[in-house]
DNA sequence: CTGTACATAGAAAGCGCTTGCTGTGACGTT
DNA sequence: AACGTCACAGCAAGCGCTTTCTATGTACAG
């Protein structure tokens, strides 16, 4: 019924083993061989079978990438940047590899189920982007299974993720807490005072860093912050509306508002305008991330460049064995300060 | 070095057909045989080999789904939908299922090439999303390339594709032709003569369709249609905001812009703005898709929903066998007409 | 008390491929 | 002229699992 290597052999008049070779192209075969190989194999419409592959190689040519939430563009530039340094050849067999990206929702039980039927697929590579979840037996576990996947062969690379030291996993932080004290620094610079803050969701360690960036900047200018200041959310643009109208109620003399995200952003660009305030004119909103919409949003958003292409590319050479890893392992990567009109000096 | 099934057979005091049943759980194995088994995997932290058993089994538990453009929200969230139906039981082995998404990009070469990566894998199950492609060629191939798959045991869905009969695939189809037709009606209704559109780009289908109704409608209408009224782009928010300057330099008369899906007509939206045209008051504006934005943006876009968390989830189930197929194997999803602020009256 | 049916476990034959090792001619060397 | 050397090609042993067929023990009927 299906089309076997030896099917293929057969009509080639040779044995399987040439075959494969032709087809894994790592031995000496002769041209001419090779050839009438090649002819039989189109001939015969033959597709490899890649699980025996796998099987008899002991590795095979998938490459995971766990992303927490597929349908927002942040994870989707990363993941199409990783998959675009995926299939070119690289491997065993220079061949193609299947990138796949799985969708964790954020929930741990997906992530580690994931990676469980990853680790069982033997994955060539997995590459887990985003913030990880704080939460101490969920991140040993998560350590445990990295490193099993590393033993086992499968190269694992984190981006956009904070280190997972002794798994042995390779990463590209971003430096969140740095982008956002120097966002924040700017807005300070600006003449704000009243800085509402909309973070993410709890228990992520990107919230916390980009929080703890803010919460520096103000400290280093002697800005007391008020409780009442910083509302958490979730990373999408309803959240922002929601956050910012709390904020609003809260204490309406803020002049400016930082998103924990552009998406949450334009969220809070919304609320504001609803509720008949002017930006920058009235309050001041920045961003995170500069994801393609923030230039051109009106007014562009002022926001943290975060290079998710680029990062993401560079994830997916490491994990194809194509670019070194960084001395030690890990590698931060910095955000770029992006001003723009959504943010300027307060009134009066 | 690794843990295999025989090593748990030891383990367990019985023999690998034992191990093998009590994991797939589809032949009687007594209770107290079953509990020592999975206690030993326990203990062993078997995982089972994913290459192997599919080999042997002859199918495999990976799912691919093929998107156009991961960074896209549209394919973002009928992935995330998708995914969300797999992993439930339904398959041999009553167990997790990999739903990975493929990013093909929009090309004809990447798709054709997933989708025999795929095949290679003997993957249980093929959802393609999005427009097709027209172009002849590439036409056949893909159904040629489905067919095989189909006959190769692969269930194959499209979501969101127009049908491609003769290749044994089921396929949900949106009615773009028909979404559109009435979109540009509402507009026509509302006193609007004089619209301009954005269309995606040329060769696919769902451009191709969404066009088609929009001038259905103007020709029910008696509107003649001025070439200087169609504008192609990209499927993105940039690409929408130089499409709507362009019309406006062609012709600044004009009363309402129909963008090819909402992205572009939030980029036509601040194309206006920054033209200093006010909206609807000056000109109307209508997306496409009902992404979650499109609510939420000022002022609220008047648009067709298009379902597809639910178009989605139903390719999903139907992917794995938890849904019977439509009638013909061919089910059309109608889209909603969302009469929303950024569509009115033009003036006087 | 024997015979038949049933429930459960094991033996063993692959699934389709890779790869270490073993030929086997064709060359080049001394 | 005899003998390494090399470049290829083939043999055959698995890789770790599933599944058919067979064996065994138990229960029940006659």
């Amino acid at each position: 019924m299906t089309v076997t290597l030896a099917d293929v052999a057969a009509r080639a008049q040779v044995s399987p083993a040439t075959v494969s070779r032709v087809l894994n192209g790592n031995y000496p075969v002769a041209a001419s061989t090779r050839e009438r190989v090649l002819k039989a194999v189109d001939e015969l419409d033959y597709v490899l079978n890649g699980p025996a592959s796998a099987l008899a190689a002991a590795t095979s040519d998938l490459v995971g990438i766990l992303v927490n939430d597929i349908a927002d563009p942040f994870f989707g530039i990363m993941a199409s940047a990783i998959q675009g340094e995926i299939g070119g050849p690289g491997g065993r067999a220079g061949g193609e590899r299947l990138g796949v990206v799985c969708n964790t929702g954020g929930s741990p039980e997906r992530e580690l189920t994931y990676l469980t039927l990853l680790q069982r697929q033997r994955a060539a590579a997995v590459v887990l982007t985003g913030g990880a979840i704080e939460n101490a037996s969920h991140k040993a576990a998560m350590d445990t299974k990295l490193r099993k996947l590393g033993d086992a062969g499968t190269r694992v690379v984190l981006c956009g993720r904070p280190p997972a030291p002794e798994t042995g996993a390779v990463a590209l932080t971003f430096d969140n807490r740095g982008g956002g004290q120097e966002l924040t620094e700017h807005l300070i610079g600006l003449g704000h005072r009243r800085l509402g803050y909309i973070a993410g969701p709890q228990e992520r360690t990107t919230t916390r860093h980009r929080l703890e960036g803010h919460r520096a900047a103000l400290a280093a200018h002697g800005i007391e912050e008020d409780p009442r200041w910083t509302v958490h959310g979730r990373y999408d643009r309803r959240s922002g509306y929601e956050a910012t109208l709390e904020l609003l109620r809260r204490d309406p003399s803020l002049t400016a508002v930082v998103a924990a995200n552009d998406s949450v952003a334009l969220g809070a660009c919304a609320a504001l305008r609803d509720s008949g305030l002017r930006i920058p004119d009235d309050v001041s909103v920045a961003g995170f991330d500069d994801l393609p919409f923030s230039i051109d949003v009106v007014p562009a958003l002022t926001t943290v460049r975060l290079p998710l292409t680029e990062a993401g590319a560079r994830a997916g050479r490491i994990a194809m064995g194509r670019e070194e890893a960084p001395p030690g392992g890990i590698a931060a990567v910095r955000g770029e300060l992006m001003v723009r009109g959504s943010a300027a000096a307060p009134r009066e």
